[in-house]
DNA sequence: CTAGGTGCAAATAGTTTGCAACTAC
DNA sequence: GTAGTTGCAAACTATTTGCACCTAG
């Protein structure tokens, strides 16, 4: 399992520098789970004021580049990002009440089976957004 | 099924109007199948000059109320949009070359009926997009 | 010391809104 | 005639870029 322990050494690895706002928007992914840009940016900056926005969008950037956090698009609007060091999950979201749920990936692994035989599609089960109708809603 | 010509029955019933802009909308949704505003608008556009984009999306958001197109986020940027007359179905996008291909919905059925089983949760197949590698990029 | 990183301001893309002019009915 | 519709300009939100200054190694 990847984790934030290891992102001295990734960067190191490319000769890249460890910052103070890198460390941050790591732990930030860490912490909150699924979170936007602009949610990450006001967890950093409890702890570090002056971190701009622009730094958040081009650490996530570099971060998944390092293969530490992805991201997936829930609904409209801003995609949500997280730690790839959690089980790979989908999300499912009810387009009523904007709740966001887990799905467990057994459940898709015989879909992404049935892809990868029938046309060599690789699906990337982290990025997998179910919408529809929750139980509550319906 | 729910086609073009119903469009100025269904407008009536709300007393809403029939225009050339609305027309002209809801038939490049159907001859371009999966298309952004900024498609739409183009098409829309080699027929009414005229037309502006401010108008195309006014027009996407009255018909997906009317149930006569809904959309899908593919990837990154701006949403799709395609009828609701086609058969239900999920896309399949690949992050290497962008390539969008269609998913027979008999393969989603299984997790579906799955999801409504255990969880309650109705899946709108038709807003699902699976991203991943594609044979020729894998 | 110096390449890499950051903050700031400005640019860009996509979408929404206010309002006056227009038109389907 | 009038309520619904449109075009235009301006506002907004999310994201990206250019550049001078800063700092980790």
């Amino acid at each position: 399992m990847v984790s934030e322990t290891s992102l001295p050494e990734i960067l190191r690895a490319r000769g890249l520098r460890l910052t103070a706002q890198r460390q941050l928007v790591l732990e930030a992914v860490h912490e909150l789970g699924h979170a936007t840009p602009e949610q990450l940016h006001a967890a950093v900056r409890e702890v570090a004021a002056g971190v701009n926005i622009t730094t958040i969008y081009r650490t996530l950037e570099l971060l998944e580049d390092l293969g530490l956090v992805t991201h997936t698009h829930l609904s409209h609007g801003s995609p949500t990002y997280h730690p790839v060091s959690e089980d790979q999950h989908a999300h499912m979201v009810c387009r009523q009440c904007g709740a966001v749920s887990e799905v467990e990936p057994e459940l898709l692994a015989p879909l992404a089976e049935e892809l990868r035989r029938q046309r060599g599609f690789e699906v990337d089960i982290g990025h997998l957004a179910l919408f529809g109708t929750c139980g509550e809603c319906g």
